[in-house]
DNA sequence: CTGGGGACGGGGCCC
DNA sequence: CGGGCCCCGTCCCCA
């Protein structure tokens, strides 16, 4: 299988429209341009510095002081993808990432019965605008992120979230950086042309979870998102703004 | 214009 | 508390 394709545009006029690397100004791609971004010490597939949190909880340290980040750890050794680790720990997930899909998960994924029966009670379609909104009651402790004007009620969550600026895991193929580890994985599958999740309807592989869950929305008779004024469904959000934005519906556009 | 794939961001939840 | 994973969602590109 050709993986040209799989190795984007983004280096050429699409995408890196990654806003983060912009605002993180005194952060982790400005001091280390991807050439010099610090290597990897193992053999783990990803490298990942997940020490270089910086917040700013109510004043935190300097930025100056790049935490783990040391341009003295070298270049990035683009020759060997496997040279690469995360440092958040040298275990990586032997078995238990869910990157591939596990054998025994009934070998392929159904959005529908989703193996994992939790937030049950969770809306998690709100959750944009939880974040947006970022609002923490007084009552609470509030924990500022320095890159940006967000806040987050927990440090957990703030660090969290900062790792979007510090972006510690590095492709040690491309020199993508990257907020989590698991990310920069399924990014790596870009370069391995790896494409766990298959659909149990057309053979189709995909290397991105979410990809195959949209591509199973193609198979359904009724698709997840419907227009409000034509009933026809749509197997994307962004479609079905589409369509209302073409003028289906202009009571809803 | 529509449909779909590729790549990715990020918060929540579980362990 | 941190790491890993899931899910939702977005953007871009292409046929």
């Amino acid at each position: 299988m050709p993986r040209s394709f799989l190795v984007k545009k983004y280096f050429t006029s699409k995408r890196p429209n990654y806003s983060e690397l912009e605002c993180q100004n005194d952060t982790l791609l400005d001091r280390y341009p991807l050439a010099e971004l610090p290597a990897v010490t193992s053999d783990f597939p990803v490298t990942c510095l997940t020490t270089g949190l910086v917040w700013d909880v109510s004043l935190l340290h300097d930025p100056t002081s790049p935490s783990t980040l040391s341009p003295s750890q070298g270049p990035l050794d683009l020759s060997s993808p496997s040279s690469v680790s995360c440092s958040s720990s040298g275990e990586e997930d032997e078995g238990r990432t869910s990157d591939p899909p596990s054998p025994d998960s009934s070998d392929t994924y159904h959005p529908q019965q989703t193996n994992r029966p939790r937030r049950s009670n969770k809306n998690r379609a709100g959750q944009r605008e939880d974040k947006s909104e970022a609002t923490a009651p007084a009552t609470r402790p509030a924990f500022f992120c320095k890159h940006c004007p967000k806040e987050y009620n927990s440090l957990g969550a703030l660090k969290m979230h900062i790792r979007s600026h510090t972006l510690p895991c590095v492709c040690p193929t491309c020199g993508k950086a990257f907020s989590r580890p698991w990310l920069l994985r399924g990014h790596i599958r870009t370069h391995t042309g790896e494409r766990p999740f298959s659909c149990p309807h057309c053979n189709r592989a995909f290397a991105d979870r979410s990809n195959l869950r949209a591509h199973l929305q193609t198979h359904a008779d009724v698709k997840k998102y419907q227009c409000s004024t034509c009933s026809r469904t749509f197997s994307r959000m962004s479609l079905l703004q589409k369509h209302t934005a073409a003028g289906c519906c202009p009571s809803t556009a």
